[in-house]
DNA sequence: ATTATATGAAACCATTTGGTTTCGTGTCAA
DNA sequence: TTGACACGAAACCAAATGGTTTCATATAAT
């Protein structure tokens, strides 16, 4: 029972903008590949082939229905990536729990309106 | 004032194993150059160059002392992420209610405990 | 039976990526 | 002042990436 090799994880697959884009279309409705190309300004193949990337990484599903292929998204592995920018969060909060305290601190705190982030790095 | 024509965005940062090693390590504290390279496989001027992708994407940022850069993190380009992933909840929260439904309505549900997603897949 | 449609596979190509080694320069220490 | 250290820049390289065109095959329609 090896491990499947996957060649490609979340991470890669939704770093291209068009695989993005991908995902957002199918998340509405099942599609065949030439539906789904029509909405790129690529080749079918080159789309295909991005499909494919998606596959592997779990991002969607195919099924066979007649003489075409309709893929859909599959959400569930962008759980891994939420998990993965869960323990970053606590770095931004920390950085909004240190505004808040200084804006509770100080009465002359209208300059932060504009730029909050910049004025509160502990650097 | 054009855009400053971001070469690498935080999708691309992240799409890197090592990158994203190097965004866990630079969590706890800033280091310098070397110090960081010494974690990684690789040559010091390998892990300059991530170093560098990773701050073209806003996630680290640099100081210089004396002949040392450090580096530390910067979490909040993040946000765009979790921004982008926040779109996609929806999808698999979806899954659950559908899997919640199923099972307030079905006594003979003991199968699902291994393969729930699988199970409640629309298709 | 023949033709048209939907798709994947394969070969190919330019560019990007992730790594290397070498060299130059600024800074600290003896 | 003379090394040693920290680093980035540059040149280089193999492999991966994102695209193309062409071809083969399965299914549907006439």
């Amino acid at each position: 029972m090896a491990i499947p090799a996957q060649k490609h994880d979340v991470f890669q697959a939704i770093a291209d903008p068009t695989r993005r884009h991908l995902l957002q279309l199918l998340g509405d409705q099942e599609m065949p590949v030439t539906v789904i190309s029509s909405h790129f300004p690529m080749s079918r193949t080159a789309v295909s082939k991005h499909l494919r990337i998606l596959a592997e990484a779990g991002l969607v599903k195919e099924r066979k229905v007649g003489r075409e292929t309709r893929y859909r998204l599959e959400a569930e592995p962008l759980m891994e990536l939420k998990r993965w920018l869960s323990y970053y969060e606590r770095y931004w909060e920390n950085k909004l729990n240190v505004l808040k305290r200084f804006v509770e601190q100080d009465d002359d705190a209208a300059e932060l309106k504009f730029t909050p982030l910049e004025v509160v790095d502990p650097e």
